[in-house]
DNA sequence: TCCAATATTTTGCGTTGTCAACCATTGTTA
DNA sequence: TAACAATGGTTGACAACGCAAAATATTGGA
């Protein structure tokens, strides 16, 4: 090989692999996300909502926080609720908004999926590391992260502050 | 705080910055690739067909490679095919199976788009590290990648043995 | 007060990709 | 060589999501 071609580049490399892991993970993940009945989004969402104080965020901030957007966030949410796993409640304060709730069975739900979920990315990602190469990836990745999704904590100010809507032990 | 939720595991923080990564990532370069008409997906089935020595890659191949399924792979191909950027042809000595082939066009296209990709990449990615990091970066996910994705390499020996179908500089 | 501009969510439609069923070809085994 | 499993690819039906427009609520003037 005479010459070297653009699209072998080293930096194509290096996203490619980042991209491989994505979906490598995303695969092994699956599996057993789909035994709880869950697909990544809607465990996603779900998280977030029991990140919360009283589980509760708005659709429009579920999607700052997702990569999905707004129309995205509606289906989701409707698909969980036709499953009893969160219900939408109104805000007061802003009558534009709406509330998506996580209910007793949908924390219940999310609590048993992520146990298991926690063991598989223990087995194919933070377990393969040792200590010191994890914390230089995760240091890694958070640089990146800062510099291309800045916006991704948006509205849990808000909700904190906001009268809780059901309130679920955790 | 008093007690610490499961949801809130150090192992969940770490994946979750390397998908929001990714997701940004994909996010910024989507942009971009538009521009010349492409998709991630349709990018690298035609990269992957460009590095081959003679531009040609299995169908099944091209989905061991990538995240699509056959039929994903089918249904990029036959838009790539509507846009005269690949050709399908026959195989000779399997009748079941079918090439994929970059056209020039396809070549020229796929040159043009990587250049300005990778700027991108530079710019959200690898250029906002230090060699070190980088390097850190790129070793702890090849050890991930080598577990979750071990066969993500398939048909390059096979195609580069096969005649040529079409002979494109590059 | 009334209206225009803005913000939040939902809906209609198109695109993309999966799954399962299918056909054609190849390899294997008796 | 006949039967049959395994492989390679495509297709129809369908689910998920984005975009843009619609529906609803809010806010800030004039």
């Amino acid at each position: 090989m005479a010459t070297k071609r653009i699209i072998d580049d080293d930096r194509l490399t290096a996203v490619g692999l980042l991209v491989e892991v994505h979906r490598g993970l995303t695969q092994k993940f699956a599996a057993r996300l789909a035994r709880h009945g869950l697909s990544e989004n809607e465990l996603e969402i779900m998280l977030r909502l029991g990140r919360t104080p009283n589980c509760q965020l708005r659709m429009s901030d579920l999607a700052a926080q997702t990569s999905l957007t707004t129309s995205g966030v509606t289906r989701v949410v409707d698909r969980l609720e036709r499953a009893g796993l969160v219900e939408r409640a109104s805000c007061d304060t802003d009558r534009r908004g709406t509330w998506a709730v996580l209910t007793e069975a949908g924390l219940d739900r999310v609590t048993a999926a992520v146990a298991d979920h926690i063991e598989d990315v223990d087995r194919w990602y933070t377990g393969l590391l040792t200590p010191e190469q994890l914390t230089a990836l995760t240091e890694a990745l958070r640089i990146v992260r800062d510099t291309v999704r800045p916006e991704a904590v948006a509205g849990v100010m808000e909700a904190e502050r906001a009268r809780p809507r059901r309130h679920v032990g955790v």
